[in-house]
DNA sequence: CGATTCTTTGAAAACAGTCAATCTGTGTGG
DNA sequence: CCACACAGATTGACTGTTTTCAAAGAATCG
């Protein structure tokens, strides 16, 4: 399991052998299988997530027991609950697997030990976060400015890898619209 | 001008004299008048920008000419557009001031030179990256769960500071909704 | 096959947007 | 000091979109 996250931090964070060694060594590999939490309500984050296989959501669940996913994550891509991670509150978010899933957990000392030893992963982490930075600003933009099927288009050109692999009512809630609504717009775009 | 600056590196971020000398020689004060820009979309957002006195805003402009709040920022805030300023892109956004403003600018070079020189700096700059990724975040989630009264509660709760020198047609803007639909809103819930 | 989960559709009600008009307060120039 | 212009806020009437609730059709999985 640990060869994808390998290749990944030799190609994308330019990590040598001894390097990738220091990440192996506090490297925690595990199955999540579907349905599976990876992180409740009210726990605190302690890990780093990075997801060697498979798609996870992160949600937030309303008053009134209605969920909104906040992100989707498959695929080197990482994935944590940052505001419990930073701070060690407790979340306000669930986490839980799509499919059954093989990721790696790194915990928060080891972690910042990491990042304090490896300088170029400290470089690559940090460019990262501005990213995803851009990205969730890109969204609020969006969320603001555009129509519900803007949005919808938009999704599915951004991420249509996640769209083919996700149910539709997954990405309505994404969206923040219900699922009738994303089904009603969709409809409309195929007669067009 | 630099003393209201001075005031908060060393407040938050903890530096010294030496290290805020070393901030003062790389720091450019500017005024600001109302109605200026500071970033016009197009532009590349060349400085980090910290407010002494004022309020601004940054926002886009849609295809039907209307504009779209992405955030406010006041009194010992930063604004830029960090997405141009990262990736030397042209920016999609405006930056203007809403009041006269005093801000102090300091360049990109100088500053990833602070960066490196000043490792306290560079903490206290992570942090707050980490603390506006929260906050934008959670204006996401707010954007996708809550109702425009709750988010209207929100904000004015959140930002009573921001929410008394604004026009509420741009908290409008801000939240998302036509000005004519804040203002029903409100009137319904003084009638509560 | 039966059971779940997912998606679609219809109809009514709630909500938000648009356009136009009016009201309010502020400040500037005469 | 007043009149006027101007920006901001509100209201009404109308239209369009979204939600909600209920039901029924696909698709998937054991």
């Amino acid at each position: 399991m640990f060869e994808a996250f390998e290749k990944y931090l030799k190609e994308k964070a330019d990590l040598d052998a001894e390097e990738i060694n220091a990440v192996r060594a506090v490297s925690m590999e595990k199955k999540v299988r579907k349905r599976q939490y990876l992180l409740q309500n009210g726990d605190v984050c302690h890990n780093n997530c990075f997801i060697v296989k498979g798609c996870l959501r992160m949600y937030t669940v309303g008053d009134d027991g209605v969920e909104h996913i906040l992100r989707f994550a498959v695929e080197n891509w990482w994935i944590s609950d940052r505001e419990s991670y930073n701070n060690g509150s407790p979340s306000k978010c669930n986490i839980d697997a799509l499919e059954d899933c093989e990721v790696i957990l790194i915990d928060k000392p080891d972690f910042l030990n990491l990042l304090t030893t490896i300088p170029k992963f400290k470089n690559f982490i940090d460019s990262l976060l501005a990213r995803s930075y851009d990205a969730i600003q890109n969204r609020v933009m969006s969320a603001i400015s555009y129509t519900t099927e803007e949005r919808y288009q938009n999704f599915i050109t951004r991420f249509p890898d996640i769209f083919n692999r996700v149910p539709l009512h997954m990405i309505a809630s994404y969206l923040g619209v219900s699922r009738e609504t994303l089904s009603r717009v969709r409809s409309q775009y195929v007669n067009k």
